[in-house]
DNA sequence: GTTCAAAATGTTATATTATTACATTTACTG
DNA sequence: CAGTAAATGTAATAATATAACATTTTGAAC
């Protein structure tokens, strides 16, 4: 129960708790949502929240999603390369995706100018399939 | 002089001052420092720079940069196709791509899954040629 | 050129997101 | 078990963005 589970040794106690609501999200959520949440196990103010989201996003368990604000479980412990994110326009899903030889293709892109890429952030805004048949 | 330039007919005032002051400011600009600006203009509320700043964006004349909460006036203007943005993680200019056959193989990703895709962010980090110059 | 509707504008207040600063505690290394 | 780095707690505040509502300007239809 206080066990760290086996997919994410040595994470600390804020760090599992921030990481386990995000993952009953279900999907990305705001820092002030998962603070609201976490409120019933001591947390008590925003940064809180926000330095275990950047330390569990350095160690690529969180993303940030930069055009919602907002952050969500990887979809896959600790993968490699640059996630890309499908988020809906109607309801507001997020969908994690790898590809990467699509990463590579973006990340060579502007090295020819001479710029050196290090990270990128690809998202997607469209029509999920369920909003798509739900019309 | 108060003459709507050939590249940009039937511009509002405001739109025509805040593209003014994004183009003259050379890089991305935050909606708080371009309102520093044109205060001298007039301007004297948030508001006023962000509802304009959103009439140029949807107009392709200005792209907002999502991870920077930032705007920058269009290298070209009013291109279609999704821009693609190189930002230095030292100096923090930004530059602007374009690539068609790119943008197409993005949008295409997440379409086997049933994901209409409608357009997409795509920021990348790393050093600029003049910051890896001087290292 | 008057009327109507849509778009743009002005202004105040407030909501939302994120960080600074500093004190304290915990965890790891030698 | 001493020393250091990382993590944590807490309060205050900074930075970014929007809601709500009144007014004015613009452009098309008549």
């Amino acid at each position: 129960m206080s066990q760290p589970d086996s997919t994410t040794p040595s994470l600390t106690k804020n760090q599992l708790l921030v990481l386990e609501a995000l993952r009953d999200a279900g999907q990305a959520a705001g820092a002030y949502q998962l603070l609201e949440v976490l409120r019933d196990k001591g947390f008590k103010a925003p940064l809180q929240v926000y330095r275990t989201l950047n330390q569990l996003a350095d160690r690529g368990l969180v993303h940030r999603i930069e055009s919602m604000n907002a952050w969500m479980a990887c979809c896959d412990d600790h993968h490699h390369g640059t996630p890309i994110f499908a988020i809906c326009n109607d309801c507001g899903n997020v969908t994690e995706y790898l590809d990467h030889s699509l990463t590579e293709t973006i990340t060579a892109l502007p090295t020819d100018t001479g710029f050196q890429p290090d990270r990128s952030i690809i998202e997607i805004y469209g029509q999920c399939s369920a909003c798509v048949a739900s019309n």
